[in-house]
RNA sequence: UCAGGGAUCGGCUAAUGGCAGGCCGCCUGGCUUUGAACCAGGUAGUGGUGGUUCGAAUCCAUCUCCCUGAGCCA
């Protein structure tokens, strides 16, 4: 691998610990990570601000990178995740070390590893059942009590140890643990599990084990093995350090060194993979890789870029303090990077007819309009113009507001690379709701200028009626309500906080007609309204359907919400 | 109650005994054929109390608050 050119990224208490290493020579200047998900289910947002820091130092350092599937839980794991976890990370931009590893390829050192553990006294095969090796335990501020069957001879623990090995043992009737100290403050430290016994297939290694290495007795190991130099993990593992250090001094082997960082939380979300379940099975979503959902996939449907993923990840940092996100940041990464690269087009997602009656019935305008003014390197567009055109409903208001400088009853605005257009009638229904406007157009300030200098405040887009192509837009809001989803009412849970208004459905959207030939993914700026790309599961030719990635900043919506909510404040 | 972690502008994050800085947000203004983008300015912080020191976010003591931990899950 390369590294990057990032002396200006500031350094984090991780980088500083590496920095540090290097200068000591404490791993002979080596830096080697991992990324070690378990198979089990969809990676989200939170797996990406680690897949971005372990590969991301592999890069920096001019280290390497393994990705290893913890494999340990056959009840849970299917090859199914194993592919769209490779998909996921290869998509975010990161390419691992070698070939992808699997704690399961260890698992027969892992086997001797526990027999050399049982021949040095340092682990025993245990009959308590789970509920009774609860009550053994004791608690956070009461030691346990040993086990019974803590102090059989090494003979008879070898020869139960390989039978629970031969499958002689039903699930669940015995598990070998490590003998470490039932009064240890540290809960983890009270004998732990190492083997259960497990009747189950496993994606990878079939019937040929039934009984199954614990993460905590497997993932120290397998860093050990892959001689893995900073093996970093999020805050919860904390407590498991010193059994892991425990079983490498134990089995005198290389030792990894652990630091662990604060997992990401954002506001408005949810980051637990339990209830990203619940939430597919539940339907609350269309499924993983609902535009909607935090995961990968789903972010990535909803057209995010791996560049944006990325830097929303630089952006918040690592620490070891437990915060919350704003969401806000993840949408601002998206804007600033499909600003730079996202072509412009015009699409009325809540069309106004405006008729032009100055225009000719027959006429049609070729005008020219710029695909991306931040980059002048992919040219210009033609757009059609007519007399019939459809303005955006909130363009238009019969009784404007202070401020408020679009298009209103006698009032002049810009179409966008067109021309200059006045209001002169609002049509209403027998409700009173404007259906049609009635303008008239300067033939003089074509293109958007006019020859007398005079100015419009309002640019607003268009699309012409008549050569319109249409398209299914969808739009996304956050999935819940309230920025922390778990505040809710004492007796509910998050489910209560599920917006019902994360997506609103748009059909027929008039959208300009160059748009018809968009490909499923092609990212666009539909301009005022936000970024947009061509749904990659549902779109198809002369079925467009169109996703919102994310708004546009609106200043405007903002300025006038506060003025609405100025004589609200102060009645309170 | 025990053990392990943690606490710096509204949010995130720097400063490692020497001017509390950056990004985001927010507010002003500029610019504008996107009320976007861009540019400029502003707002605002060291959890509390004591101590050491010429000097403390940083070191010491003490208090407070928060997170994690009692799976044969990871």
């Amino acid at each position: 691998m390369e590294s990057t050119n990032e002396a200006a990224r500031p350094r984090d208490f991780i980088r500083e610990i590496i920095d540090e290493d290097n200068r000591t020579g404490k791993h002979a200047g080596r830096v080697h990570t991992r990324f070690p998900p378990e198979p089990n289910g969809y990676l989200h947002i939170g797996h990406a601000k680690s897949i971005c820091l372990n590969f991301g130092l592999a890069l920096e350092f001019g280290g390497k990178c393994n990705l290893r599937f913890d494999d340990t839980n056959p009840t849970k794991e299917d090859e199914e995740y194993v592919q769209s976890i490779e998909e996921d990370v290869r998509w975010l931009g990161f390419e691992w070390n070698e070939q992808p590893f699997y704690a399961s390829d260890y698992f027969p050192q892992l086997y001797d590893w526990a027999v050399q553990l049982i021949k040095a006294g340092k682990a025993y095969v245990c009959d308590l059942n789970a509920e009774e090796m609860r009550e053994h335990r004791g608690t956070l501020t009461a030691p346990g009590k040993n086990s019974p069957f803590r102090d059989r001879s090494v003979e008879e623990n070898l020869d139960l140890f390989a039978r629970m090995k031969a499958g002689e043992f039903p699930d669940g009737t015995r598990t070998l643990r490590a003998k470490v100290d039932m009064a240890s403050p540290n809960l983890n430290m009270r004998d732990p599990v190492l083997y259960r016994i497990l009747h189950a297939t496993h994606h990878r290694t079939g019937d040929q084990w039934c009984i199954y290495p614990m993460y905590d007795y497997t993932h120290g190991q397998s860093d050990s093995i892959e001689r893995i130099t900073h093996s970093i993990c999020t805050l919860e593992f904390e407590n498991h350090r010193p059994l892991y250090d425990w079983f490498i001094k134990e089995l005198g082997i290389y030792a990894p060194q652990q630091i662990e960082f604060a997992r990401l939380n954002l506001t408005y979300a949810m980051m637990s993979k339990r209830r990203l379940l619940e939430l597919v099975r539940e339907k609350h979503v269309s499924g993983w890789d609902d535009p909607r959902m935090l995961t990968i996939r789903g972010l990535r449907r909803r057209g995010y870029t791996p560049e944006a993923m990325r830097s929303f990840c630089e952006r918040i940092g690592v620490a070891k303090f437990n915060s919350t996100i704003d969401m806000l940041v993840l949408e601002n990464a998206l804007r600033d990077d499909l600003n730079k690269r996202a072509q412009r087009a015009m699409a009325v997602l809540r069309p106004l007819k405006v008729v032009i009656t100055n225009y000719l019935e027959d006429q049609v305008d070729e005008l020219e309009a710029i695909n991306n003014p931040e980059d002048p390197t992919i040219g210009t567009r033609k757009v059609p113009f007519a007399r019939e055109i459809y303005i955006e409903q909130d363009d238009f208001r019969e009784d404007p507001p202070k401020g408020f400088y679009r298009l209103a009853p006698g009032k002049e605005v810009r179409l966008r690379y067109a021309y200059f257009i006045t209001c002169t009638e609002a049509v209403k229904d027998a409700a009173g709701n404007v259906t049609e406007l009635r303008c008239t157009y300067d033939p003089a300030t074509r293109g958007g200028n006019a020859p007398d200098g005079r100015k419009v405040q309002g640019t607003i887009h268009w699309v012409s009626a008549k050569h319109a192509a249409r398209a299914e837009v969808r739009l996304y809001d956050h999935l819940f309500s309230k920025p922390d989803p778990d505040d809710v009412p004492a007796g509910q849970d998050y489910r209560a906080n599920l917006n019902p208004n994360s997506l609103e459905l748009l059909s027929n959207v008039p959208v300009e007609p160059f748009l018809a030939n968009a490909k499923p993914g092609d990212r666009f700026q539909f301009e005022r309204q936000g970024y947009f790309c061509v749904d990659t599961k549902d779109s198809a030719p002369g079925k467009l359907v169109f996703n919102r990635s994310v708004s546009l900043k609106d200043s405007w919506a903002k300025q006038e919400k506060a003025q609405q909510g100025k004589p609200q404040a102060k009645k309170k």
